[in-house]
DNA sequence: CATTTTTGTTTAGTATAATGAACAAAGGTA
DNA sequence: TACCTTTGTTCATTATACTAAACAAAAATG
């Protein structure tokens, strides 16, 4: 999501070049930002163009978001949801069991669940937003995974990723129950 | 990781914008930037702030890497890896077979894990790079996870969730094997 | 110690980002 | 048609990002 403050670069460029052990001069070169221009970022005495950080990041050979969105200093976490506090979504007419494992409000971009199938379960989803990504463990069972054109059938210990933006489904083609672990990966830029 | 090409935010931000059926005027209020100046980023006429961008993206309610980066279209994925071709790591010693579900190439942030402790097995890990996050989600048997000075003990269906940027461990404290579904979600910045 | 080298800051000049206002072009309504 | 409203572009001016060169302050070398 969008952060609260306008980015302060400085802060920023000087930890990763330190980091690195550069100093302005190679940074300079390596990068074509001058020298001057590197000082004047770094004290936060200019207000830099995206043009002039991306060469920057380019020289410093990491992501530009690196440059523009790294607070620095983060919170630290430590949750523990206990399994009978793990809210399960009960779909019986499609056999289907969902345990949300990850609390929405968790992380910003990710969420994972434990997927009960009964024999014959199916779970049809609609496209998510472009770039979403899931992943499959088979923990048991054997089930049918469709995703746009590709389809596949697994059993217990496969493991399956592909992007979801299209219809999918999975579903259940043994004689027993199919448990399978999933994890969502939004994209943020989508999130709103 | 870094792009090839200086960002082009014109064609970024006049597909969210029109995604958002803002109009140049209204976005100019909402993000404090003129419509002239709205106008000559999205035809590419102007190099503009970082202070410029941020405040448009804060208008227009996105993280700021989306009107950067945002490239728009991408590769679809639908990869199967079959139990007996996933890489397996067995850490005897300590009692610990580690099942290597997502190939390191795959996504540049996440990694995935199966992990069967055997009764007493433990792991050890050094800390990771700041932000980098673990989210365990406990299959059976009964273990303790320490990160830090937390400290829990968990059965099956438990599902925690924490960072691990210091020292931490899992260590299986039951009587029978203990398998753990393991997700490691890595800071880009982090990764070079 | 004096002297050179290395690293970061400040200054002066130029290129250009950003703005408000004028302008243009396309609907909408009578 | 004429007339207004809405949306985007262009113009003239101001503010400032960016550079090269000069400067300062250490650190290294003799």
């Amino acid at each position: 999501m969008s952060q609260r403050r306008p980015p302060r670069v400085g802060n920023n460029l000087q930890r990763l070049r330190k980091e690195k052990g550069l100093t302005m001069d190679v940074l300079a070169q390596l990068s074509g930002v001058s020298k001057a221009m590197l000082s004047q970022i770094e004290s936060d005495k200019v207000n830099p163009t995206v043009a002039t950080v991306w060469k920057i990041a380019q020289g410093l050979a990491v992501d530009i978001g690196t440059l523009l969105g790294g607070s620095g200093d983060h919170p630290r976490r430590f949750t523990v949801t206990r399994s009978d506090r793990i809210n399960t979504l009960d779909m019986d007419e499609e056999g289907v069991h969902i345990k949300t494992l990850s609390p929405l409000d968790m992380v910003e971009d990710l969420e994972m669940y434990l997927c009960t199938f009964t024999p014959g379960g199916n779970l049809n989803s609609s496209p998510h937003f472009p770039k979403t990504e899931e992943f499959l463990t088979v923990l048991s069972g054997k089930i049918r995974v469709t995703a746009g054109d590709n389809i596949t059938e697994c059993e217990a210990g496969d493991f399956i990723a592909y992007h979801c933006d299209l219809p999918h489904s999975i579903a259940n083609i043994g004689d027993s129950d199919a448990v399978v672990h999933m994890v969502v990966r939004f994209n943020k830029r989508n999130l709103l």
